[in-house]
RNA sequence: GGCCUCAUGGUCAAGAGGUUAAGACGUUGCCCUCUCAAGGCAAAAUCAGGGGUUCAAUUCCCCUUGGGGCUACCA
């Protein structure tokens, strides 16, 4: 059986759209279930779009996702370059051979003449009007400097058919299809031609692909056939939207791989959520590590329509990765967003880290959510009102002193020593241990939620800044 | 407009003629609990509409409606 090669073949935008990143998972998924090889291909034709760093982005963010090609610009292999805009020649000999084999032609039509090819619909399909130059007259005209493109010569009529390994049989007239340029003014082909020389020469077995090209593919096969080559197998995928009607934009930072690194997700999460938005595992797995992902994958758990990419899903996802970290890993993921605060300087962040890992989704939660430890609390007193504690000021103003003198005279600031030292004294008071710690977390904090009860805060500030706090509270009641 | 294509809860989705129509996120409630999370339990919520085919359609066919894509010297 021939070997099973995929490619992701982006062009360099600058962004690693989610979209793209999904399409290459599958194709990585798809040749590695296989056996196979996972190619990385740019498609850097249009040379007016060049974007600096561009080829960095996607470098970096293929690999920090864990896809690691086998073959690609940057690691080589024996079909290069991979990189397009370095197979300007070959693309174009295969143009004249195409040329030759009637399945192409020189045109020389100006712009202005095309325009009035332009019918009332806004449409415009050209009219072959290159295709009956003479030889002579082509070679003439290029020998005589001028300005040509290579178009593709598609037939009148018939049907073209093909089978895409998730949406079945494709049937499109060849009425329908235009004749598209294939080799640009500049010599530089377009994606129409690129993809089929590419995807031919690099042994692509089964190209891999948004369903923006399900209904041009028979132009591509239409070459194949030209050239007496194979075509490789079809799987187009759906398309990931950002609601019913709009598809993700990079625009918006809505589908930005390194914007959600940014805000926080981790790679493994949006990795995973991504794969679950149009693939569904047999086993209905949903958390799933890339070797897995690598074992599970099948075509017929792909989805057919597009479905709406939800970041509170994501959110939550990346809840799941972040509480099965260890505490050491999770400190070191969390560090560069502690320091986005205060608290970094001030306290252990080790103390805080573990006590904020099961209550965050995001690692730009942290700063937030910690903020409360940079800043004394300045608060109303009916804050230390709850019903269901039982407790209100009156409580805090006669357990409190007495708290406080507890504190000062407690020694081992751990929780656990906190937490049995302050009950054994809610004992003594007759109160409830929860209306002990009720009205002690307040004075400590100003905040009716918290992350962490009182003792853990008291162990994160520590005896002499709650000691602080405790009594500054005690002035505001 | 033409062509291609899609359609199960709010979202991701399983199911492929006969099911009490899975599961997850979210929502709501309860339990646990030093607040909140986390964890546990439970509940509400779906087959777009209309025709066929069939003893039987969410499942097959057709139409309608709605969505997406293509229709570039962009990919």
């Amino acid at each position: 059986m021939k070997k099973v090669r995929t490619r992701f073949a982006p062009s360099p935008t600058g962004f690693m759209h989610l979209g793209g990143l999904r399409t290459a998972l599958y194709a990585y998924l798809y040749a590695k279930h296989h056996d196979g090889d996972f190619i990385l291909r740019i498609e850097d034709t249009d040379r007016e779009r060049f974007v600096e760093g561009a080829l960095e982005v996607i470098y970096s963010s293929l690999l920090s996702s864990g896809l690691r090609y086998d073959e690609g610009p940057d690691v080589g292999g024996n079909y290069g370059p991979y990189t397009q805009s370095e197979r300007k020649e070959i693309y174009m000999e295969y143009a004249k051979k195409l040329v030759e084999l009637g399945g192409a032609y020189y045109c020389f039509c100006s712009k202005e003449r095309l325009e009035t090819l332009t019918d009332e619909n806004g449409n415009r399909k050209y009219d072959k009007h290159c295709l009956k130059l003479s030889k002579e007259e082509v070679e003439k005209r290029i020998a005589s400097g001028e300005s040509f493109v290579i178009r593709q010569n598609i037939p009148l009529e018939g049907t073209s058919s093909y089978e895409d390994l998730i949406y079945g049989t494709i049937e499109v007239d060849y009425a329908e299809l235009e004749d598209n340029i294939l080799i640009k003014s500049d010599g530089m082909p377009t994606y129409n031609f690129a993809n089929v020389i590419d995807d031919h020469l690099m042994e692509i077995s089964h190209v891999i692909r948004g369903t923006e090209y399900l209904s041009s593919t028979p132009k591509y096969n239409l070459m194949y056939d030209a050239f007496g080559w194979e075509r490789p197998v079809y799987i187009h995928l759906p398309t990931i939207m950002k609601d019913a009607t709009r598809k993700l934009s990079k625009r918006y930072g809505d589908a930005n791989f390194d914007d959600f690194i940014n805000k926080g997700y981790i790679e493994e999460a949006i990795i995973n959520y991504v794969a679950l938005l149009g693939w569904c595992p047999k086993n209905n797995a949903e958390k799933m590590t890339i070797p897995e992902m690598i074992e599970l994958f099948d075509l017929s758990g792909i989805s057919k329509s597009p479905s709406i990419f939800d970041d509170v899903k994501l959110r939550w996802l990346n809840g799941e990765y972040l509480k099965a970290m260890s505490d050491d890993e999770f400190l070191t993921r969390a560090k560069p967003f502690f320091e986005k605060s205060e608290v970094s300087k001030l306290y252990d962040i080790s103390k805080i880290a573990k006590i904020i890992k099961s209550r965050i989704e995001i690692l730009s939660d942290i700063p937030e959510k910690v903020s409360f430890l940079v800043e004394r609390p300045s608060f109303d007193s009916v804050l230390y009102e709850n019903k269901k504690q039982k407790t209100d000021a009156t409580v805090a103003k006669q357990v409190l002193p007495l708290v406080l003198t507890a504190l000062s005279e407690i020694e081992d600031f751990s929780n656990d020593n906190l937490f049995k030292t302050l009950s054994s004294l809610s004992e003594t008071l007759s109160i409830k241990s929860r209306q002990l710690f009720y009205v002690l977390r307040i004075a400590l904090t100003g905040l009716e939620v918290t992350p962490g009860g009182a003792t853990e805060i008291l162990e994160i500030l520590g005896k002499e800044e709650s000691i602080k706090r405790v009594k500054s509270a005690l002035e505001l009641l």
